[in-house]
DNA sequence: GACAGGTTAGCTGTATGCAGCTTACCAGTG
DNA sequence: CACTGGTAAGCTGCATACAGCTAACCTGTC
């Protein structure tokens, strides 16, 4: 789970990648597209992966024990999210959302959350709930000692629970797009924002946690809209929108 | 436009491409990789490209002038709409969406179709409305003497003139995606329907032609909606969903 | 004639070499 | 020291050969 060893080199400080840096070479077992496509994506949520930075297919390819095909495949398959941005000579890069598509990722997230609870949701079961009390246990934990990788780790795992109670296929998929298009932004104001986000995250896990104890799917999708709503403030304010 | 030589080979018919069928072998030009992924997606659209159909990597390369490489690159950017699925040793067929699936798509479309004129439309130019106009023409010879392929026609580029309207660029990808994602089973049950569907589809053209005469971007998404529905009924009928 | 098993054709998945394009770097000049 | 021009390194895009897999076909047997 915690892979420290991101291939992957920021910024300006282009250092040559002297092959064995902190990735055991021969170590990684063979991962096919769907495995590597997952993990970039991944990676991108967990700001592993920040805009600007330069994502060398030859080094990824290195990383995974494949060779350059894989990759540009799995690059391909993430390619629509605008996420990543290949040009020739140069390289593929990370990249940001510009403020207005930022506006936009989170003016439709805010429309689709109503309807999470409106299209054919899914009842959620005590597995819900006993992984939503494990989320809330872990935010608690950080609400003594606040740790931005934790708490991007855990807003990373709620959404994904999330979007396991959606029924409608298409509408899972759109939240989940829609999810990463936002994640990478949103984190990066939640680690200048601090330990203030923590108690935004228990409250909503608290709300989460009543509605399933009651049974109102319904509802969920409403909590949501109302966290979302808060980071786009949060966000707003940030880049001055 | 009417390019009638598509590189496929539907269902059981084998019958071992003995080369130069159809296809100018020389005479196309080198398409980049966007231009592939546009002409594929419009084929599945267009129904030139069916569900079951067999598009082979070696021969669309050799339509287009390239290697397979940008062919697999364009297979694969269009591979989440879950309208292709390659299989190792089989080949790459289209599929058609299962019945749950394409109730999934309308319920999106029909609640994001609310949204078109919510999220920061873009105010109809006369550019729109002749446009419209030049549809309504065209249907109107259409009613006279029904064409399937002309239907189908109309049918896309309005909806591509739909999407110029819509100011939020997330929910213009996402309209797209769901037309796509839609196209292929909303046109085969308008091939089985047969001219009822112009009547219906003169008087969206006619309801949209006043709504962008009165400048009423907001009203446009709620005629579209009422046209999806009328489809969606339809779907659902030949589907017995 | 029906059936079982091997064989073969053909497809996608993968690896790899080459071409084209950018950019950083460095030497030469004012 | 500033600046310009050339050069080289490195990246993606593309082409191609090969490996692995699947399914159809054909032959031999009962």
């Amino acid at each position: 789970m915690a892979n420290c060893c991101a291939s992957i080199e920021s910024g300006k400080g282009r250092h040559e990648d002297g092959e064995p840096i902190g990735t055991n070479a021969a170590g990684e077992q063979k991962m096919d597209v769907a495995a590597i496509q997952h993990l970039l994506l991944e990676r991108i949520c967990l700001l592993k992966y920040k805009p600007g930075d330069q994502l060398k297919e030859a080094k990824l390819a290195r990383e995974f024990g494949v060779s350059r095909t894989p990759v540009r495949d799995a690059l391909n398959r993430i390619s629509h999210l605008g996420l990543i941005e290949s040009r020739n000579g140069v390289g593929t890069v990370v990249v940001g959302l510009s403020g207005e598509q930022i506006q936009h990722v989170y003016d439709v997230r805010l429309e689709l959350a109503c309807l999470l609870g409106k299209l054919s949701p899914i009842t959620p079961t005590p597995d819900h709930l006993n992984a939503l009390e494990d989320l809330l246990a872990r935010a608690h934990i950080m609400r003594e000692r606040f740790s931005a990788d934790d708490y991007i780790a855990i807003n990373h795992e709620l959404n994904a629970l999330i979007a396991s109670m959606i029924g409608n296929t298409i509408l899972r998929a759109m939240w989940l797009q829609l999810y990463v298009q936002a994640a990478s932004t949103w984190h990066r104001v939640a680690e200048t924002m601090g330990p203030d986000v923590v108690d935004a995250l228990i409250d909503e896990l608290n709300d989460l946690i009543s509605a399933v104890k009651r049974g109102d799917a319904e509802s969920i999708g409403h909590i949501q809209r109302v966290h979302i709503s808060y980071g786009y403030i949060k966000v707003k304010t940030v880049f001055g929108i």
